[in-house]
DNA sequence: AACGAGCTCAACCGCAATACG
DNA sequence: TCGTATTGCGGTTGAGCTCGT
């Protein structure tokens, strides 16, 4: 593989420096880190990435951990719920992805940075205005996040995992039964024992994978990887999506996004604006969206806005300028 | 089938903050 | 106190993928 992977700046470094490796990880880097963090925990970056015997530095090391080898972070669609609580973390915090990603457990800073520029700027393109403009904000909090709102509750309605009473004139709506993990405490309960050498995998993957031991130090082969078993050798490529995460994944898969929440529920935090009062913002968009074909059901989690919206902010940014 | 445009996301960079000797 | 190493964060890049033509 070509170690210099994607043509980034190979600025000059020191002679040691020279052996690094760039780009994407292989399996057997994966395991290596894994295993080493297994059996000697996280911390000292530099000296970790040295002792474990990787070509990497301890930045890179540490990357590839936390935003893809961690057994706790999440993969996969980000959820409605996610949604909502992502437009409604970056109008109070702006860019401030780490902090936003500390109350979407699994969620990393990167993919809630990846999510923001890749569908939310993507929107504030459709609508031709700044993603920083008040117009945006406004239309995300006026449009964007009731609809989110409904949608969540759609869902909760249709599933009948409503916990609510029904008479939702509290002010916590029952979409917010499904917001989850606001409090700090994700990172120390990460599923981890990692001084003992142990790691703690999902029931299923420790009875289906590692035969009930979970022990990473003995129990991991890269033979376990089918992109291992169909690339070159162990010098394939894991990145983009290396077939070795499935079996950290947690929860195992994103159809258990909705249990993965609840069990993990926390209030939403009394500072934030509950999303039942988005309904009550000042803009009544229910009544004139009783026919509307993206509210049934389809996978149209970017589709936020229609035609008729698009058009009808449009007017109302001109009228503003 | 071939091609190009647009999108996604892992991995990089630079810089600021913090820790350490 | 100072210099160096390390960590953490936000911004950016580009390979690979998807989709439309």
């Amino acid at each position: 593989m070509d170690v210099k992977g994607r043509g980034f700046n190979s600025a000059i470094q020191s002679e040691e420096e020279m052996d690094l490796r760039r780009g994407p990880w292989t399996v057997e880097e994966d395991f290596t880190l894994i295993n080493y963090i297994a059996n000697h925990g996280e911390g000292r970056w530099n000296s970790l990435a040295r002792c474990a015997g990787l070509k990497r530095t301890g930045k890179s090391c540490r990357l590839r951990w936390l935003n893809y080898l961690r057994p706790d972070v999440r993969r996969g669609n980000i959820t409605l719920e996610e949604q909502l609580l992502i437009l409604e973390l970056h109008s109070r915090w702006g860019n401030r992805w780490s902090k936003i990603a500390q109350h979407l457990p699994g969620r990393t800073d990167n993919e809630i940075k990846n999510y923001w520029r890749t569908r939310v700027q993507k929107h504030a393109k459709q609508l031709k205005c700044d993603v920083n403009s008040k117009q945006f904000k406004d239309a995300m909090r006026y449009l964007w996040m009731p609809r989110l709102v409904e949608r969540i509750q759609a869902a909760a309605a249709a599933t009948g995992t409503s916990s609510g009473s029904g008479t939702s004139t509290t002010t916590t709506a029952t979409a917010t039964n499904t917001y989850h993990h606001l409090n700090n405490n994700s990172s120390s309960n990460n599923n981890m024992n990692l001084s003992s050498g142990q790691v703690v995998l999902p029931p299923s993957v420790i009875a289906n994978d590692f035969g009930g031991g979970g022990n990473l130090s003995t129990s991991f082969t890269p033979e376990i990887s089918s992109t291992a078993a169909s690339s070159d050798s162990f010098g394939g490529q894991v990145s983009p999506v290396s077939d070795l995460t499935d079996y950290y994944n947690y929860p195992p898969n994103n159809n258990n996004n909705q249990e993965y929440f609840q069990a993990n529920q926390v209030n939403y935090p009394e500072s934030l604006i509950s999303p039942s009062s988005y309904f009550n913002s000042g803009l009544d968009f229910q009544a004139t969206e009783q026919n509307n074909p993206w509210m049934d059901g389809g996978d149209v989690s970017d589709n936020l806005w229609n035609v008729e919206d698009i058009w009808f902010l449009q007017q109302q940014f001109n009228t503003n300028m």
